[in-house]
DNA sequence: AAGTGTGAAAAGTTTCACAGCG
DNA sequence: CGCTGTGAAACTTTTCACACTT
């Protein structure tokens, strides 16, 4: 992307983006032209400080005095996120969690298109309400060839997430939303972003007496 | 818990726990008796110089030349996690995304129990396959209250997000696993932790050109 | 010899404080 | 005056290196 190296940026102001980006939408439906650090913050839920900070590592957007450029703002966040134009994504493993994920309408709110989805038992998939085509397994790695596809969801069982993960990276996945209970191995060039959600539990646990 | 003060402990150590946890539970079913802080960090995905960091915050389990007794450290995390007995939950929100989460065996598997689901159409939940009762919201705060459940997983659209929140803290829930895409406000000693879909989808497109 | 436990260094991230611009 | 942009300080987390124990 652009001039700023991607790689020195923290890892977590990068999730901030995407929270920003959300609270900078709702000011676009607004009409409101200008947000300032403190008001965007509060609504991202973080330090006025630390949203300039993020901000600034891609570049100057905001007037001093004034505040940012709503609209700006958000088509700059949308670049840096290579969210410009839409990114196809396929998931793989529609059983009870993948089939949910299918009709989820938050991924397409934010501009995913799953284009489509991969089973041992494509026609065992319960399909009502599911507008994405459901293969089998067996073609994953033709349909993502074809469609240049570089985003899966995979929600396989844990004993054979890690084969499916080779075969994705194989076929030239590069990031991969892993929602299996395992600790995948990918070559050094592909991204794994693990949902672990009995792990999330586990985590609050912790903290609840 | 115990003499250990968990405030000082990294909240990511934490997480690593809970991983940690689940390599020793493939260990106890293989009947491995000890295992070097190098091997259960290979299985985890972490370094050993992590691993051995993280144990350490609870205390001195190993035994040098040799490893860590399996069944004794996966005791010690259990207890750590809090995880020495089962936790009720709850569900709010039955609806596409909730209603997969009360079918998804993973909680279960890891020793939590769904006690109650809650939706604003609990006729309407597709009750399939589903082992939990489903109750209307209205039942919220009388059903937390009766079973003194402190964990609840929150799966509404954005806009109730924030008001359920408050009805669950107020009844004594203390930790919130939210689904919802909004930054929940709540007092101070009530964890939230996001599960944000899209966000971790966001995330992945920044590194994938 | 093998492998833990741990201070100390390094790396990464957040917060502060204020100069400087509109 | 209000608010951004940013070095420097503070804090957190990870990694290293090695003394020490079995």
């Amino acid at each position: 992307m652009s001039a700023v190296d991607r790689v020195d940026i923290p890892k977590k102001a990068i999730y901030r983006l995407s929270i920003y980006n959300r609270c900078l939408q709702r000011l676009v439906e607004n009409e409101q032209k200008t947000v300032s650090s403190s008001a965007l913050a509060k609504a991202a839920g973080v330090k006025p400080s630390q949203l300039r900070k993020d901000l600034a590592y891609f570049g100057q957007f905001g007037t001093r005095g004034l505040g940012y450029p709503v609209e700006t703002l958000a088509t700059m966040i949308r670049d840096a996120l290579g969210r410009e134009r839409l990114q196809p994504v396929v998931l793989v493993g529609a059983g009870n969690l993948g089939s949910a994920l299918l009709r989820y309408q938050g991924f397409q709110k934010e501009g995913f298109e799953v284009v489509a989805a991969f089973d041992v038992d494509p026609e065992g998939v319960k399909a009502r309400g599911i507008g994405v085509p459901v293969y089998s397994e067996k073609e994953l790695e033709k349909r993502i060839g074809e469609d240049q596809v570089k985003l899966a969801i995979l929600c396989v069982p844990g004993n054979i997430a890690q084969s499916l993960a080779n075969r994705l990276t194989e076929a030239g996945v590069q990031g991969i939303l892993n929602f299996s209970p395992v600790v995948l191995e990918v070559p050094a060039d592909v991204m794994v972003n693990n949902v672990d959600l009995a792990l999330e539990l586990e985590h609050l646990s912790f903290f609840v007496r």
